[in-house]
DNA sequence: CAAAGTACATTGACTGTCATAGTAATATGA
DNA sequence: TCATATTACTATGACAGTCAATGTACTTTG
């Protein structure tokens, strides 16, 4: 066991766990990455650059939007919300999930 | 639900899957790719190029070896043996792939 | 005051998947 | 018989998600 997960099964999935961060409330880019870490145990290690490009998706997308915090000093922070389509594509997005593992389970 | 597995959740799986078969006996590329379809009821659409760079992949690495079929006419065959090599391959992505199904169920 | 941490972002390389195309033989059905 | 489908293998080039590397700039900590 190697500890960590290869980017190649991991693939896909990126967007789908933002969105599912995004569904319990509003959060910037930051927080976001150290809340899949906290929560994975540090064993999903997703890389900032893959997160940053997973923002900008959803975003053309249409499944979040983003604001700048009002920090006056200090590191701004752009602040990522989830919308009506977003939560749909995550609904989708897991089922696809449940889907793929039982048709994975039956091959592998 | 769509019904077909989007390639970016297969990604990474085609060659446990290949393995996977393969334990069972040598076969060749076309039946490989007869029997993954038969296996998970047409829902798991690889395609033959996906298979055939995979056979590549597998035959580099040690994983599986060839040889061609004695079919004196007809299509020429060209069959697939899984090495000690791609035996323990297997077993270690069957791992990981159970690791990493806890991991997302965790973050999805 | 240096180092570590916070916070954002870009670039270019890598790799697995797939669309497309091609070759060539056999079997099937009209 | 002749067209079509099926079997069987292969190469090429495009695409997309991940990530290493790098950069900026501010704050906190030792």
């Amino acid at each position: 066991m190697t500890g960590k997960i290869s980017s190649d099964l991991l693939r896909g999935h990126t967007d789908t766990i933002v969105l599912r961060i995004l569904l319990e409330g509003d959060s910037y880019g930051y927080e976001i990455y150290k809340r899949i870490v906290d929560k994975s145990n540090g064993l999903y290690e997703l890389k900032e650059a893959t997160l940053y490009s997973s923002y900008r998706r959803l975003e053309q997308e249409g499944c979040i939007t983003s604001y700048w915090g009002d920090e006056t000093l200090g590191g701004r922070r752009k602040y990522y919300h989830i919308t009506a389509v977003g939560a749909d594509v995550y609904q989708r997005n897991k089922e696809d999930w449940e889907f793929t593992k039982s048709v994975i389970d039956k091959l592998i």
